[in-house]
DNA sequence: CGGCATTTTGACAATCGTCAATCAGTGTGG
DNA sequence: CCACACTGATTGACGATTGTCAAAATGCCG
């Protein structure tokens, strides 16, 4: 499978709101592509216990990291977009204390660790777009947390829907109005600690109210000022450089991008 | 305030469960080390907005990070304890999206980030000793979320403890029968997201069950198999290289440990 | 069309939160 | 030494949010 250079968009993007990418630095990751591979819907990337191994870097589709318990409830504890890494740094840590699965069917690129190193090195603009990555991460953890123990059922998943709407307009998946959103209410459920049932339930309330509808795959934002005043939703802790260019709808073409960036 | 050699021990033990340090690695870390100073209980380092200062370790105290909501609601997202670093990397963000707060008096240093900065490149095991603690700080922020979305309060609890139990024993201020620990039945509320009073109903329960008493500021473990069988707490995901230590109820002198590192 | 996953509904129960009062512990000043 | 204040712990009554169970409806895909 040949990765086109189109389909980096997103993850050029993401890296965009760290740090202000050079045509070198960008050409340089592109040098450390490996192959690329495609993993159908509901699939384990690796496994709980398993010791982490190559870099991995969605290009399309949605994943989660999580962790299930014995009595078999699940728990998500990230969502991994386009552009996002699977296992980037969590792999110093030797065995993985959680799972990573597909939600949709999801196609990835690994990432020779060896050449990512080197380049760390030599292009200290990329370590840092990197390991900011990882860090916002974190703060998403950190949010989450805040949700899962403080709010009520229906602002916690008002709250995960401003905060993904976020991220995948940064990447040019999601426009004012709504995104393509494939969660299951069983999904949902297992992201914001509350049951199925009480999720369809939340999500009725949610519509009743006039703020969003969520039918089949797709989210649809009816009021995005009354949804983010609901959810108490401020981005500030995604650590985002543009929130103007949340605004534009419009995905910018890679071809204008490489303009852009490669002399 | 003088830094003596022996404050740094939980530090230091906190690293080895990262890496072997040599004792090159150990006298480079103590040339980073800034000025150190006192705080009183129930102060904010840094609060939430504020644009990361001066890198700090803890070296005395328990602190926190926590977030506040508009209704006045707290979640606490982490405990810092001695060894901890307060800001670390979070600073590579810009502006904290969480404060930072003592809980007992504590005890800091300051390190010199260009210092610091320098001994990640010229001494590649601290670079990785110090991303290890960050990104475990990350593992344990997926397990509280699972915790919390997932578990009945009795239970959320005693896994806090099994938790707590084991990060002070790395340190070497706990033994196998409990440990000193300063936190008010808030203060475990706003970490398992439980009301105060759900708390004190729960620690009644863990003490019918023959687990645990909290006294004063003092935690009892009286069935420390049962505690961890009951919370089904596994330390995997602490990354702990030498589990077998934490048996050891003593503490290292740190004569010891600089005569084993500093030749 | 038939099978299967997902969504929806209703009834009921349980966990947990809220409120408000009391109790216990600790430190302070007279 | 004791009254006092203050914080934290404890108790009880009550209600609300949310979970569980089980069934029916809907949608999707071969």
């Amino acid at each position: 499978l040949q990765v086109t250079k189109a389909i980096l968009d997103p993850f050029l993007r993401k890296l965009r709101q760290a740090v202000e990418l050079t045509g070198g630095d960008i050409c340089a990751l592109q040098g450390a592509l490996g192959a690329s591979h495609r993993l159908e819907a509901h699939r384990d990337l690796i496994s709980e216990g398993e010791s982490a191994g190559a870099i991995r870097l969605i290009l399309e589709g949605f994943a989660c990291r999580y962790k299930v318990l014995d009595d078999g409830r699940r728990q998500i504890t990230a969502y991994l977009l386009p552009g996002d890494f699977c296992d980037l740094h969590v792999g110093m840590l030797g065995s993985m204390d959680h799972s990573i699965g597909t939600i949709t069917p999801c196609l990835f690129v690994n990432l020779r660790s060896d050449v990512l190193d080197e380049l760390t090195v030599t292009h200290s603009r990329i370590a840092r777009a990197l390991w900011w990555a990882t860090l916002v991460e974190e703060a998403i953890l950190r949010q989450w947390l805040v949700n899962v123990g403080q709010r009520q059922a229906e602002v916690r998943v008002a709250h995960l829907f401003c905060e993904l709407l976020v991220r995948l307009r940064v990447i040019g998946r999601a426009g004012q109005n709504g995104c393509e959103l494939p969660l299951t209410q069983k999904d949902i459920g297992e992201t914001v600690g509350i049951s199925t049932v009480h999720v369809n339930r939340v999500l009725q309330d949610l519509r009743a109210k006039g703020l969003i509808r969520l039918t089949g795959r797709r989210l649809e934002v009816d009021d995005p000022v009354g949804l983010t005043r609901f959810a108490r939703f401020s981005p500030n802790y995604l650590h985002l450089r543009h929130p103007e260019e949340l605004v534009r709808e419009e995905p910018v073409s890679l071809d204008r991008l490489l303009q852009l960036y490669c002399p």
